[in-house]
DNA sequence: CGGAATCCGTCCTGATACTG
DNA sequence: CAGTATCAGGACGGATTCCG
């Protein structure tokens, strides 16, 4: 758990195993499923209720990916109308942790990130772009 | 720092400011530059030969997103050749270890995704479109 | 209910070329 | 050196429709 050297091969090498995993969770709807998923088994509609703003579309490609990973159980109940639940896997566990702490950061330092907004918005920098800026913020 | 309930207002929501927070660093690069950044100030070309894969398109972009946000701060000496200096503000110093914890759970669980990726792939799930499975990954 | 499939616009991305 | 401008492609995401 230490920050020794050796934890950390060459991750900013294109091929490094360590930096395609991370991607794994650097997108816009895993984190948020994997706290939906911390709070026990969910069915698909309740995750998509929990889960405001995302599309059924890519609730299943999130889910998807996620059970590819080894993040996810889901499992099918084979009843009418079909029942199907998804659960954290004791690996998807094992990123609640670190998730939080991004989370904890996100809102401990929200005001901090807004204030910084607003100054640079302010002043004559180089105008950033929408799109650039805040990423993937038209829904 | 404990996981208090009031610590997570509810992230769920579309408008939530901390998940817009969150999404700040939840892209392919913004990790990267900040390990990066983590080992010193550095020139924008010192960056693009660090981060194997990123083009100057996108450390140009990636940089003033995370200029705007206050998480780097961006030192333009006025010579011929120009220089031009990156690094970590105090906020973006405070994003170090979060995102170390992401990095480390990648090293310590590369393999387990591995192995449940194969498993996945052999048996006959419905078959995962190469793009949503691994996501952004046609380099 | 829990998706899969299709359609389709938008945005992002990577080259490439150019500038102060 | 440190970018910006431009462009073309492909990916991404939403909405809708259909199925077991």
């Amino acid at each position: 758990m230490v920050t020794k050297k050796q934890s950390r091969p060459d991750i900013f090498r294109a091929d490094c195993l360590s930096r395609d995993t991370l991607q794994l969770i650097a997108d816009e709807w895993t984190p948020l499923v994997v706290y939906a998923l911390e709070e026990g088994a969910m069915r698909f509609s309740q995750i998509l209720k929990r889960i405001d703003g995302i599309s059924t579309k890519m609730l299943t490609q999130t889910l998807r990916a996620m059970e590819r990973n080894g993040l996810v159980q889901r499992v099918v109940h084979a009843v009418v109308p079909p029942i199907v639940e998804y659960s954290l896997t004791p690996l998807g566990q094992t990123l609640v942790k670190p998730v939080n702490m991004l989370q904890m950061w996100a809102y401990e330092h929200l005001q901090e990130v807004a204030r910084a907004r607003m100054a640079y918005d302010q002043s004559d920098h180089p105008p950033i772009q929408e799109e650039t800026a805040t990423r993937v913020q038209q829904r």
